[in-house]
DNA sequence: CATGAATGAGTATTCATTCAT
DNA sequence: GATGAATGAATACTCATTCAT
């Protein structure tokens, strides 16, 4: 845990115990955090295209060389970026389902919209650039991940719940809720600010648990689909 | 019609992505044609990064100098071809409330997910290439034009359709069905081709319709959102 | 007169009476007046390197084909524009020679020394951008033919009024005195507006002639000096 | 010593043509003065126009992205040449000034006059380029720059031999005399090449000196110039 | 291990000039 | 003659990456 998603990055060491590896491990370790740091704050302050390998390794104090000792591209800064963020992220979500699991549906839904809220708003810019600045392909479609784990742990929690969800298709159900829950809050953090104003946001929380309540539970929706 | 695309392009609105001139002979419009429509091809071909404007120009087989007789820059010509996508797109989803106006609420919403499943289908490739290689800033944000468009509009329906419909505050209902069905549709077509296939397309179709409907003119969900 | 050093640009039509002939001859006069003209404008506004003959002949309000029909490059622009400025000049400083002819050698001095002023102030700018920003090289060295003729006629004035001067060596002393002049306005005029203001200039003046009068008739410069 | 042209170089002064690194290692340092070398010598075979950047490290057999590690723009290059070029001029007169103090103003200026011969001659071609086909705008306005620093140093010289000058106009008087030095020398072995030749150089130094020194000190001009 | 000097393919863009209509 | 669409060589400049010290 911590900066697991750092291991695959630094692999290659292998643990050794003399003191003195172990400080140097420390100082590597110290390095990779800078250099990601600077990455994610040079694409907030400077976008996407405009964040050079060179800008990046002068941000976090390194030099350029340094940089490529532990990043062989400049993907794979983005990519650690992306996970550190991913896992900022899950982080939030996987506290909410916790909390979530055993309460009844509504307040259970309610749980999550107001964590993927929260998670949203963890590092806004650094969302939005990765979003909306950053290419996706290759590597670079880990973005992407995050939602494929959200997917499956909501996924588990419909199995688990099946009792009041009068969906059948749990893997579509799945699809459903946790693409208009993200795309909600997303959307609502990165172009409609208005709506996140106090006394709103309790409005989108509202309206998007019982969209997707309503969805999972409805009462009266009839055997199959009777909209 | 036929280029009513170009309208947008030929009025001068933005100082940088402003074509230059206005292709008066039939040549020049040849010339125009030819460059958005080699652009949108490369956008798909080799992705936004590496679509040069030499590429282009050479694809559209016009020279470098005659591109910029038309096109004062790249983002122009990404520009253009977004608003052609656009255009594109809106045709068929103001065909679909044209037909759904007057139908009962359930109906209506079908036609509508139908149709946002449809126009996604139009490119899917420079879709999503639009959607995630295209950073979005400047001129560019032209993407998210689609969205005001289809917010406003399906804001419209709502106040005329005001009877069938349960909740309130029409601009954060608009909000809601309009971000849901383009994040269902969109995240189907370009991230679960899966979900696509013949049979399972009418159960995407059903369960989208129900989401929405089920939200818009939930039977019983009580006063104020007893979920 | 008046345009004789478009003479040789327009050559190439033979003189004809036919009124038709007569009208067209006119039109494209004004037409390379409309040019030379422009291209003045345009070399001030935005300075040699971005005056393109494409904005040149925008300004003209002439098509680029046009252009390239009466003037066979940009640089015989520029040339036209250089003898048009010279021709000014010239007419200053003859004037100013005629006028100083018979005068005695202080007054007249002093008087063509007043005209090198009024000549460097006929259009300032374009002076500047014309000494300054223009490349001499090739046929645009002619701005320095001003020069060459300001000296012929200089050195044609001491031969006729060798009575009242010391110097022996004609060619050079026309040379220290036109440099000199020359310099000493050009420099005044371009470089420091601040010697220009009223009360100073006068000063300017003064000084200027008393260093050429000394110079050619200066009384008693003593053994050392005895050139 | 030896690379004191690169202080004001170094030394930050203008937004675009400041060096971006300060070569701080051997290699970088040799890098840095070919460029500057490779720079001069292009302009002089080349012509400003034709002048281009990746010629120019070509021709200093440098990769194109090392010039720019070490010069933000083609300006950049080019300053320090001019920079380079006045400090080679400077020494020359700054000496030359050193040498005349205490002697007669006859003598005094001759001394003058003939640095300024020398000054010119230290790479003529070079400073025919430079005067001739830089355009002097922005940052390359610094060729006027030697002037102003000649300007200051006579005008200190007038000053502490105030005696045998009869103009009181100091700074007037420095104007009038570097100006017309400057011109003559320059406008002579620029232009004049026939005035250079063995016996006529002396002859040239001869009248320049005799009209400076009878414009400082003249015996008679009367009062208050009496011409 | 760290450094930073060096690389060079690649990019967007301009502009004098030509020539078919 | 006039037009303006088309040309394409040339330019300044960036940036991910390598490697000698």
């Amino acid at each position: 845990m911590g900066y697991s998603h750092m291991d695959s990055i630094i692999s290659g060491r292998k643990p050794q115990t003399t003191p003195r590896k172990i400080a140097s491990q420390a100082r590597a370790r110290a390095t990779v955090d800078a250099l990601v740091e600077a990455t994610a704050r040079i694409l907030v302050r400077d976008g996407f295209d405009r964040a050079s390998t060179n800008r990046i390794a002068e941000a976090a104090g390194v030099s350029i060389g340094s940089l490529y000792q532990y990043f062989p591209s400049k993907e794979a800064l983005v990519v650690a970026v992306i996970e550190r963020h991913n896992h900022d992220l899950m982080t939030i979500v996987t506290a909410a389902f916790a909390k979530a699991n055993g309460k009844p549906l509504a307040a259970a839904i309610r749980l999550l919209v107001v964590a993927a809220i929260d998670a949203h708003r963890v590092d806004p810019e650094l969302h939005r650039v990765l979003a909306e600045q950053t290419p996706r392909s290759g590597a670079l479609a880990n973005i992407e991940l995050f939602q494929r784990d959200a997917h499956s742990i909501f996924r588990s929690y419909l199995e688990e719940n099946r009792s009041g969800i009068r969906v059948r298709d749990l893997d579509l159900a799945a699809f459903i809720c946790v693409t208009s829950i993200e795309a909600l809050t997303h959307t609502a953090v990165i172009h409609r600010p208005d709506i996140l104003v106090d006394e709103r946001v309790e409005q989108l929380v509202e309206e998007t648990s019982g969209l997707i309540a309503g969805y999972l539970g409805g009462a009266d929706r009839g055997p199959s689909m009777t909209v």
